[in-house]
DNA sequence: TCAAAAGTGTTCAGCTTACACCCATGA
DNA sequence: TCATGGGTGTAAGCTGAACACTTTTGA
């Protein structure tokens, strides 16, 4: 990462990636195995400066490109993490996304390379982070947990095509709660009316289980519902 | 405002400030008029650039004091504004916060003065704004609105001590619904615990109202309750 | 004694929760 | 025919919405 000498003194912008996928029941986040100091050889978020001429969107988008090799994926920014001694060498300001990347739209050696650069960490086993990058981490598995109570982006981490028990299966990994009542489950998502049935069945231990994909016009965001008071 | 010269080619940093007040029964916004181009004697958010050795939660609350007069007032972030073509002169970088400041915390003066640089605006009439400003209040207020759905942020507009009717307005200015219910209003209230009763009533047109004070030991904040599903 | 505003109790519909049960498949 | 996991119906209990009612003050 280079930038002109005459920035130095000012302000550097940077967008910070908290990258979720689901997989092998369980939910993980890329990190980045930093090469240099200061937090060498600890792990970190990936992360790149803005450009001039670069939305902050863009910038987060174009980051998970160059990290997985994927487009267009699902983005929300979170927060700007902006403290003046959080970079021990210059001041950055951190504007942080989450994204949520379904496990079949990555590369297949994307889970085998541990060695590498990057490398997928349960977020329910995290190695030390550089910076405040677990403070980051931990704040976008607070914000990932409560939108998934109102809207529907559990389907970004999910295949095309799933079994109602895989997006339960979701729920329940990104909750934290696996005592989730399927009949209840099944009841809510049918009322919500966000998926449909496709005729293919995927093969389990026992009966089929019948496959969805989620609605092209489903209503993907509750309004807010009051309680409080 | 004026910073050095080397940092007109890099980014700016700016805080751009949505402070809300409840007087009249009105909920009002604190807008400034712009003196210079570009959008001259356009409204605009109060706003400022961040120091290089300040916080972003640091200059948020220097900008309200400098506007305002008032210390210590309830901030949070909402979201960080960075279009490359936000700012016609050069890029910008804006992290907005809204702010939540009780009307009798305010100068007397505040309300009278509609002439000079900065005036309060009712945000169900407001003018045209400068820049993205119009975007980021209309954000703001909805983030508000979701804000008091499950947290009790809503007694920092209120004085100290207030009556439950006047807690009830104050809700239905915010959300702009004036048919909530003054019984089930009152037990939810009284089933969150977050008042107290002091000793004290205000003269009404009728009988007079008891008066209550947020708990100090208060949970402001109630748990996601899960509805999706 | 009447108007105005504070303050409370009760009912009913609808939703959530818990749990029991049946179905389809492979071994 | 049994184990495995998919899939559904229903009763009990709680919550929230609606509304009627009583209380206390000043005029």
């Amino acid at each position: 990462m280079s930038f002109p000498e005459a920035m130095e003194t000012g302000f550097q912008v940077a967008v910070d990636m908290v990258i979720f996928t689901l997989v092998d029941r369980d939910l993980k986040a890329c990190l980045m195995r930093r090469e240099h100091e200061p937090f060498a050889a600890c792990w970190s978020l990936p992360g790149s400066f803005v450009r001039l001429d670069e939305s902050l969107d863009d910038a987060a988008q174009r980051q998970i490109e160059e990290t997985l090799h994927v487009g267009d994926a699902y983005l929300q920014q979170l927060y700007t993490f902006g403290d003046p001694s959080r970079d021990p060498r210059r001041r950055v300001i951190s504007v942080t996304y989450f994204a949520l990347v379904s496990k079949d739209r990555l590369p297949a050696d994307s889970f085998a390379d541990t060695s590498g650069a990057t490398a997928w960490h349960s977020v329910y086993a995290l190695p030390t982070l550089a910076f405040d990058h677990e403070d980051i981490l931990n704040y976008a598995l607070t914000r990932l947990r409560y939108k998934i109570e109102y809207s529907a982006v559990a389907f970004e981490l999910l295949p095309d095509e799933f079994t109602l028990r895989e997006l339960q299966d979701a729920y329940m990994i990104i909750l934290n709660d696996h005592k989730l009542d399927k009949a209840n489950f099944r009841k809510k998502i049918r009322e919500a009316n966000i998926v449909e049935p496709v005729s293919r069945y995927r093969e389990t231990g026992g009966r089929p289980a019948k496959l969805f994909r989620f609605r092209d016009d489903a209503q993907l965001e509750t309004k807010a519902r009051r309680f409080f008071p």
